[in-house]
DNA sequence: GGTTGTGAACAAATTCACAGCG
DNA sequence: CGCTGTGAATTTGTTCACAACC
């Protein structure tokens, strides 16, 4: 019946994107084919896994010449579902919000900003990037309207779930979770995160390593401070 | 000599953020020790992980009762060099650069913003969140005042590369790239990317599997009109 | 009894290396 | 001859399952 839906790996999906860019840079620079070599390079990978990973896709290249880009951008384009919009709900209009709101960067690559919503009564009204936001009781009805929306939760991270549960009784099937929180979803719904404090605290990390590692002495220092495991530990009561 | 510096995988290291920000929300809760099954429910991953996550630093549990939380807090947040503040640089005062400079997670988890950096001379001088906008050419002064530093990258695509160079040049070694272009950094600098269309584009993935995946009569329809490899490709000439 | 810490089994992802084809 | 496509080898990450210990 339906085509043997090739499974493609996770960890192949989340680099396409990145070839993609690749591959429009490189055909607005007016080449017309790109070996895999080439595309290695400006998606910052080796060439064995470019192959690989264009390899799920289907045998879209040539031996020999390497891979028509219109026709690879058209493929991949298409299999991440990238031939249409897909307009985007913000929740959460407080400074990292309204600052999406205003980045460019979704609008142009097929991701406008078609609502905005805070559970905030004084915030709902106010106009932000030219659109009104509206109240979290507005979200079913929004979505109703648009359709297939991806939702991006803005908000502190107390309100996060919340946020989240409302999305998905409202039939949101994709949410970017930008909240310092960790939040469930129900089956069936996708969900990625970006903390930027993380971010910042896997390089310290790394930086803290340069740097010659956590200090032994502090080790010490701290173990007569603070109560090893086992030690007796409560003291209020 | 040295203690033989234990070696703690990647995929371990970008968690360790999530488990501490989940034991300081369970110690301000009054609790004073947590199991590996509380700890893995908070941040949303299994028990099983989060202990062989833990053993990479240390045998700090108690069998039979759990870990103590201010302790391994402390463990945790020295192993990550978090026990100082790390005063992060913002390059591109954009849309994106000063929101991410109003934005108040980075200063609460301690990464205050001490300087921003812009190329444009029409914004050196501006104000944005109480910090007087410098030019690209103050760059190297402004890491030798701080010292180690984190570099955040918000400008454009097309002056990633530029701006990371100089922050290389200057001396920085730990960098947060916000830019959709992939960029190359010298060894010892560590780089990290966050790429917001690309989280999108990646649930678009997902979401279009779930509507039946990319529809198969597109690609008789696409493949009519878009020449398949190995044909006469070049028109224009 | 309860929970950690960890070898061993398993799974996913990456890299190698080369046959196959243009 | 050049470059793709892919099995096989390797490395990295996850999960299991249970001995060790409080």
């Amino acid at each position: 019946m339906a085509a043997p839906t090739r499974r493609i790996p996770e960890a192949t999906v989340a680099r396409l994107p990145v070839y993609l860019r690749a591959l429009v840079e490189e055909s607005e620079a007016k080449a017309t084919t790109i070996s895999s070599e080439r595309l290695a390079e400006l998606a910052g990978v080796n060439a064995a896994k470019v192959r690989k990973d264009l390899s799920y896709l289907g045998s879209y290249g040539t031996r020999g010449v390497g891979y028509d880009l219109e026709y690879l951008i058209f493929q991949m384009s298409r299999e991440l579902g990238l031939t249409h919009d897909w307009p985007v709900i913000i929740v959460g209009v407080g400074n990292l919000g309204s600052a999406l709101a205003n980045y460019g960067g979704f609008r142009d690559r097929g991701f406008p900003i078609a609502a905005l919503v805070d559970a905030d009564p004084a915030k709902v009204g106010e106009v932000v990037h030219g659109i009104e936001v509206r109240g979290l009781d507005a979200l079913p009805g929004v979505v109703a309207d648009l359709g297939r929306v991806i939702g991006i939760i803005a908000t502190p991270a107390h309100a996060a779930q919340d946020v989240a549960d409302q999305l998905a009784a409202a039939g949101v099937t994709s949410v970017l979770n930008f909240a310092p929180a960790v939040i469930a979803m129900p089956e069936g719904v996708s969900l990625r995160k970006v903390d930027l404090a993380v971010e910042l605290q896997i390089l310290s990390f790394y930086q803290q390593r340069r740097d010659g590692g956590p200090d032994p002495n502090k080790i010490d220092e701290a173990s007569r401070r603070l109560p090893p495991p086992g030690t007796e530990a409560s003291a209020a009561g």
